[in-house]
DNA sequence: TCGGTATTAACGTTAGACCATTAGGCATTC
DNA sequence: GAATGCCTAATGGTCTAACGTTAATACCGA
C-alpha cells in the first residue's frame, strides 16, 4: 500500500540533475558549470552541498575542477585512459588471471586484423613502420620497454578507426592489467623477439595479407599465453 | 626529466589511503571505517574534507553509507552494473557511436566461437536450449525483451569458461550499449527472428561446427549493425 | 619591450553549530 | 507478560562565515 519514499541527500539530486544535462547534451565537453557560488544560488543549498556533488560528478569522469581564476567545473572530454582504466576496473573485479586475460587479447586483437588490413591507411602504415623501427633501435641499446610493446599494439588498434575497438585494445594494454602480477614476469622474455615480429607483421599488414598478419601476430600472443601458463606451475 | 606532483587535494589523499586499504584486503567487505568524527582526528582534517573523500569513494562504488546510530561507512564490493553503468556515461561522452560498439561485438562474439565449440560442456549446451525455448516461447506470447537477447549472448560467452571473456560479453550487453540512444531503435527490429538464430546458432555449437555457428551469429549481429547505419541517415 | 607584481576570481580547507535519522533501551499501559 | 510508544545517544547531512591557495590577467616600472 504505501512505498519507501527516499527523498534523501540533496547532493545526490544536485549530482542527478547535472548528469542528465550531460547525458542529453545539453552539456557538451569543454562547457563549464557556473561557479560553486553561482551553483548555490541557483540550487538553494550551501556551498558544502554543491561541492559533494561536484566530487560525485569527479569521481565519475564526467567533469574535470580546475583552480584559480577562469577555473571551475568543466565537462570533460574523456582520454581512452579513462575509459580504459574504467574497463580495467571490471576486469580485475571478475578476479581474472592474466592467462585468461590473454586469452582474450588472443581473440580480440586476432579478430580486428582484417579489419586493420581493410581499413589501415598509408599514414597509419608509415607510422608503424616508424614505431618498430624506433623500437629496434632503443632494443640494441637495451632500452625497450613494455611500454613500447604497448604502444606498438595500441597504434595498430587505431588502425580500425573505430573508437570502441581502440579502446578495448588499449584497455588491454593499459597500465592495470599490467599490473597484474603474473604479467610483470613475462616481460624480459618478450623484447627478444617481440620487435621482430612486430616488424613483420606491419609489412604483412602493408601487403594486405590477412593469413599472414594473422599467424604472425598469434605467434606473438601465444608466447606469452605460454610465458603465462608456466609461471602458474 | 621532472614528473609532474600533485599533492593537491587533501581529500584525495585520504581516498588513496583507504582505497589502497580496501585493494590490500586490510578492510574487507562488511567493515565498518570509523565514524567521520574519528576519522577527522586521526586524518588531522576537518569533517568537510573527509566526507569528500567518502563521497568519491562512495561514487566508485567501494563503500556504502549508512545514517543514524550504529551507521557509518561500509566496505563493499563494487557490483559490475555500477562500474559498466559508470562506463556508459565516458562512452557517451567519448561519444563513440552504437555502430562502432556493434563492429566490437562483431569481431570479438564472432572471434570466441571456435572456443565456444572447443570447450561448451554438454551442461552449457543444454542450458542454452532451455534459454531458447524459453525466449521462442516468450515472443509468441509477445512478452520477448531485449534482456533475453542479452541474456543470451551472457550464456553463450559463459560457455568459453574464460572469466575475462565473460565479462567482456558481459559489458557489451550491459546498460552500456541500452543507454546508447541509437541501439533502443533497434531493439523491436531484433525479437522476431533473432530467436530463430539463436536456436539454429546453439544446434551448430552442439554438432561442433565452427563456420555454420560464425556464419549464423554474424549474419544475426549484422543485422543489427544494418538497423544502426539505416537510423544514422 | 620585458619582467615582475598586484589584482581577482575561483577552488580548498577549517571550525563550530544545528538538524535528521536510526538503533536500542526504558517506561508505560493493557 | 507483552505490546506499544517515548527517549537518548550516535551518526550522517547541512549550514554559515571565514581564511588559505592557486592561477590567469592586467598593470607598471625599468
Amino acid at each position: 500500500m504505501f512505498t519507501t519514499v527516499s527523498a534523501n541527500r540533496m547532493s545526490e539530486a544536485i549530482v542527478t540533475q547535472i548528469r542528465n544535462l550531460i547525458r542529453t547534451n545539453r552539456l557538451v565537453p569543454g562547457d563549464r558549470l557556473p561557479s560553486e557560488r553561482e551553483l548555490c544560488e541557483q540550487f538553494g543549498v550551501s556551498r558544502v552541498t554543491v561541492r559533494e556533488a561536484l566530487r560525485v560528478l569527479e569521481a565519475g569522469g564526467l567533469i574535470e575542477i580546475r583552480v584559480g581564476a577562469r577555473g571551475g567545473a568543466f565537462v570533460t572530454t574523456p582520454t581512452s585512459d579513462q575509459l580504459s582504466a574504467g574497463l580495467a576496473d571490471l576486469i580485475n573485479l571478475a578476479s581474472v588471471t592474466a592467462f585468461e586475460v590473454t586469452e582474450a587479447r588472443i581473440v580480440f586483437e586476432l579478430g580486428i586484423i582484417p579489419m586493420v588490413v581493410e581499413r589501415a591507411t598509408d599514414e597509419d602504415i608509415e607510422d608503424l613502420r616508424e614505431l618498430t623501427r624506433e623500437h629496434i633501435a632503443a632494443l640494441k641499446r637495451g632500452e625497450y620497454t613494455m611500454a613500447m610493446s604497448a604502444q606498438f599494439h595500441n597504434r595498430v588498434g587505431a588502425c580500425t578507426h573505430n573508437a570502441a575497438i581502440e579502446m578495448l585494445v588499449h584497455s588491454f594494454h593499459g597500465p592495470l592489467l599490467m599490473s597484474l602480477r603474473e604479467a610483470r614476469t613475462a616481460a624480459p622474455v618478450m623484447g627478444q623477439r617481440g620487435t621482430y615480429e612486430h616488424r613483420d607483421f606491419v609489412e604483412a599488414i602493408a601487403e594486405r595479407n590477412v593469413e599472414e598478419a594473422t599467424a604472425i601476430m598469434r605467434r606473438h600472443i601465444e608466447r606469452t599465453a605460454k610465458v603465462l601458463s608456466k609461471t602458474k606451475d
